[in-house]
DNA sequence: CGCCTGGTTGAGAATCATCAACATCTGTGG
DNA sequence: CCACAGATGTTGATGATTCTCAACCAGGCG
């Protein structure tokens, strides 16, 4: 892949004059990536391991399946896709994350990236090296316990992933993953209704089981009846409600 | 739901004479729940915290969705299915645990079961108190470590289950299943070609979002092209290539 | 002995995948 | 600025896999 062409003065040397040095302290997202009530040292002692990259273009990864394992990540802007490779050499996208929300911490238990993990737009990440982040833990007693409920908070994600490919059918999974997306922009004081979705018919589809030409026609069906206004990627819920009950599988058409 | 029978002298009062305070260090299940070099001083500390219980009965519950969540739990005998409940009330299982492995770790993000578990069949379980094990951990760094591997590991099997779900069929579902706890027996020293599977079908099905029905029938073609031989819930693979070709969707026939 | 749960097997129906054609969007270079 | 090519998205027709409904069988327990 090409480099990125270096537009408005943009350094590609890890350094440039911008914005990467937001400390967490004044970082917006804090509350979403960090609830803590960590003392004032804590805090800049976390904030001192943490270190902020240069801006990721579209398509580039922040690491890739099978790599060792070194650190978790923080979006910060942007979003990104997380994948994995099933045996038969197809990929299977795993999770979508969006700012404020934590990836990577399916590494830690082979000490190397069990999926891979790639910019789906223009993005900012946190990289925090995990070994002194393990360190820092022992030490605040807070910080160790915030990592235990993230690690466990994406598990319970997970199974209701499960759930949804288990026992939802194609508008129940695609109505779900919307409604996921605009609780997640509302947690961030986005709009909850109107929306663009930064991933491909194809990611949505390979990571609801279903194929590009399913997703389509659902996203057609809905804007037919009125739930969705669909333009391309971006999307306007016409009426939560309609689409709650698509979800629950209680649509009445 | 009536008391299980008082057989061979088991008393009801939590209290009995049997082993059931056999330590960890002399379970030959803790290489597998607990693989650390600790030092022996952490390892009786270790030990002190964590609680046996009498022995459950099958179909008695080790915790249920919505309990507060106290503690994680390690299978010491027996094997234990993990369920949760869809929006629409149907039960989705997520997991079944054999000895040696750990299950109630998606209770800390809330601080409440996110599932339910239940005993498949007569059980043994260690209870190990969380917030006692958080303070362990502060001052033990590789048990820490081992914590967050246990979890990451969890999300790493959640997400292959999701790619199991999402992108196989039927067959590769059950194959796949099979050769999961084929493995597992073999961890344990177990055969890993002749064993009784201690859940219904109709968990089987529904773990792996199928039908009962459809899940006999694989049974049956299996047998049939002689990758099995079943015997209800004795199962004994017959050839492990083939097994193998069928959960990766190679098999010919 | 008979009931009830759990399991198997069959026939038909439904959902979603596949295959194919076409439309649209994006970025590139003329 | 426009034209073009490749990628992305939409829509339609057909077909396969799996679900649903139904009957039947086997084993365990009162």
């Amino acid at each position: 892949m090409a480099e990125p062409s270096p537009v408005a003065g943009e350094a590609r040397d890890g350094r440039c004059h911008h914005d990467h040095q937001v400390s967490c302290t004044s970082c917006r997202l804090a509350p979403l990536c960090l609830p803590l009530a960590l003392e004032t040292g804590d805090l800049e002692q976390l904030e001192s391991i943490i270190q902020r990259g240069r801006p990721l273009q579209k398509g580039e990864h922040i690491y890739q399946e099978g790599q060792a394992f070194t650190s978790v990540y923080a979006v910060r802007a942007g979003s990104v896709k997380a994948y994995r490779y099933a045996d038969d050499g197809s990929e299977q996208v795993t999770g979508f994350y969006f700012p404020g929300e934590i990836l990577g911490m399916d590494g830690i238990s082979r000490n190397r990236h069990a999926s891979s993990a790639l910019a789906l737009e223009t993005s900012a990440i946190c990289e925090i090296p995990f070994e002194r982040l393990n360190e820092l833990s022992t030490r605040i007693p807070s910080l160790q316990r915030h990592f235990f409920q993230l690690m466990s908070q994406e598990i319970t994600e997970d199974q209701e992933l499960i759930t949804l490919l288990s026992k939802h059918s194609a508008d129940q999974r695609v109505a779900a993953l919307l409604l996921s997306i605009s609780a997640r922009n509302a947690r961030r004081k986005l709009s909850a209704t109107a929306f663009r979705l930064p991933m491909s018919r194809a990611d949505i589809g390979n990571y609801l089981g279903l194929t590009v030409e399913t997703v389509s026609r659902v996203f057609s069906r809905f804007q037919k009846l009125g739930l969705l206004s669909v333009d391309s990627k971006e999307i306007a819920i016409a009426d939560v409600a309609l689409l709650r009950d698509a979800a629950s599988g209680t649509l009445s058409t």
